[in-house]
DNA sequence: CAACACCAAACAATCGTTTGTTTCGATTTG
DNA sequence: CAAATCGAAACAAACGATTGTTTGGTGTTG
C-alpha cells in the first residue's frame, strides 16, 4: 500500500530510533549456523528473509513471519521496531551473506573472465537457494520509495561487480555500465524461471556467460 | 499475502466465473485511445495497469484503483469479479498491447538482428513508458501461484522473440533458451535502474544488444 | 421498462502495531 | 548460600485502519 519511506500509520515514538551497536558481527560464518544461534533476532531474521524473497514485502505479514519463528505477532517488536526496520535488517543479511560468498569465490583466481563468472555463480546460486536469503535483494521490484539504507547496501554489493567488470578486456566501445546492469539482470530474472532439477545455476550462468564473452 | 491462484476470502459464488465474450477485441489499437472511449471498462484497466505497475499487485488496494478512475470502490465489481480477474484482464491487455507494438515494429524488417533489436526497443519502451501498461507484465516476481491464464499469456508474448531468436545466424553452441531469457531478463531489469532524462529505452536496448552480438 | 453504471453503506477478515503482564535465567545483594 | 532484583523474551489481548467484497438502492439511457 504504502511506499516503504513514509512514515508508520500509527503514530510511534520516533526518538526511540535506537541505532543497534554496529549488529553481533558474527564471524564470516564459517558454515551456516553450527553455533547455538542463540540470537533469537537472527531466527526472525531467516525466517523474514525467507518469507520476503518467496511472497515479496506486501505479501508478507508481520504474522506469517511470527508463525514460522513460533511466537506471537506482538514479540517481533521486541526484536524490531517496524516492519521496514526488519526488512532493512533483512536485506542487510543478505548482502553481508552474498558479499561473503561473492568475495570467498573470486579470492583465490586472477583471470578476469573467471573471476567474474565465479562471482556470478556464487551471486545466482545465493538468488536461487530453496532455503534462499538472498531472494530478498530482488524483491522490490515495484516498491517506488525504498528505504535510503537499501539502495545504499545494494549500492555497496553492485560494486562489486562493477570492479569486476572493470577489469575485463572488452572490446572498444562497450558501455560497462549497461554491460553490468544487463547482467545483474538477467541473473535477477533467473528467478522467474528457474526450477530445481533442471539446470544448475552455474550451468545456466555459464551458458548466459558464454552468450556474452566473444572470443 | 494469499498467492493469487487461491480461492478469495469472502466466499463468493463460484458458479458467476462468467467467461467474458472474448473480449470486446477493438481494432488494433490505432494509436491510444482517440475513440471517445465510452467503454469505462477500459478506463479501469488502464488505471489498474497504471496502480499495478508502478507499486505491484499486493501494494494496489481496490480503492486505489477506484479513486484513480473516481468511481465507488464497490462499484469496481460491476466491471470485474474480483481483484483477481481484474489483474487477469489487466494482464491481458499489456499483452495484447505490447504485441501489437513489438509484430508492428518488425514488421517491415528482414535482417534478423534488425528484427529483434526492433522488438526489443518496442518492448522495453511499453515497459519504462511513465504512463505504462506494460510494467505490469513484471509486476510479479515474488507471487508464487500466479494465475494459470497470466502464465499462458507470458508465454504467448514471449514465444515472439522465441522465433526472432531462431533466425538469427548464432555461433554452434549458443543455447538459444538461455539467450532469449537473458536478454528478456536485462530488459525487464531495466525498471528498477531506468531514470527518465537519461539514456533512452532504444539506445539501453541498441548497447545492450551489442554486447551479445558478435562482429 | 429494462439494462446498465454507479452510489452509499456496510460486512468480516486481516493489517501493522501497542499495551500490559508473565516467565525465567542471570546478576546483585543481604 | 539464599533472597531480591533485573532485563530479555515472550504471551495475551486488543487497538484503529485498511483490506477485498457484498448488498441494496438510485439515477440514467436506449
Amino acid at each position: 500500500m504504502k511506499p516503504m519511506g513514509s512514515k508508520s500509520r500509527t503514530a510511534r515514538p520516533m526518538a526511540k530510533r535506537k541505532t543497534r551497536p554496529a549488529k553481533p558481527v558474527r564471524p564470516p560464518a564459517a558454515k551456516k549456523q553450527i553455533e547455538p544461534l542463540d540470537d533469537r533476532r537472527q531466527v526472525v531474521i531467516n525466517e523474514a528473509a525467507r518469507l520476503f524473497g518467496s511472497k515479496g514485502y506486501e505479501g508478507t505479514s508481520m504474522r506469517d513471519i511470527a508463525a514460522a519463528v513460533k511466537i506471537l505477532p506482538g514479540s517481533l517488536y521486541h526484536h524490531f521496531p517496524s516492519k521496514e526496520d526488519l526488512f532493512v535488517a533483512v536485506y542487510a543479511f543478505a548482502v553481508s551473506q552474498s558479499l561473503d560468498a561473492v568475495t570467498a569465490a573470486i579470492a583465490n583466481r586472477t583471470d578476469p573472465w573467471a573471476r567474474l563468472e565465479a562471482a556470478c555463480i556464487a551471486h545466482t546460486q545465493g538468488l536461487l537457494d530453496t532455503n534462499s536469503y538472498a531472494a530478498v535483494l530482488i524483491s522490490h521490484l515495484s516498491v517506488s520509495n525504498l528505504p535510503n539504507q537499501v539502495v545504499a547496501l545494494r549500492d555497496s554489493y553492485e560494486s562489486v561487480f562493477k570492479e569486476l567488470i572493470a577489469e575485463l578486456p572488452l572490446p572498444p566501445g562497450i558501455d560497462r555500465r549497461i554491460f553490468r546492469l544487463g547482467l545483474l539482470g538477467s541473473m535477477s530474472w533467473t528467478i522467474t524461471w528457474y526450477r530445481p532439477g533442471g539446470e544448475t545455476p552455474a550451468t545456466i550462468v555459464r551458458k548466459l556467460l558464454s552468450i556474452i564473452r566473444r572470443e
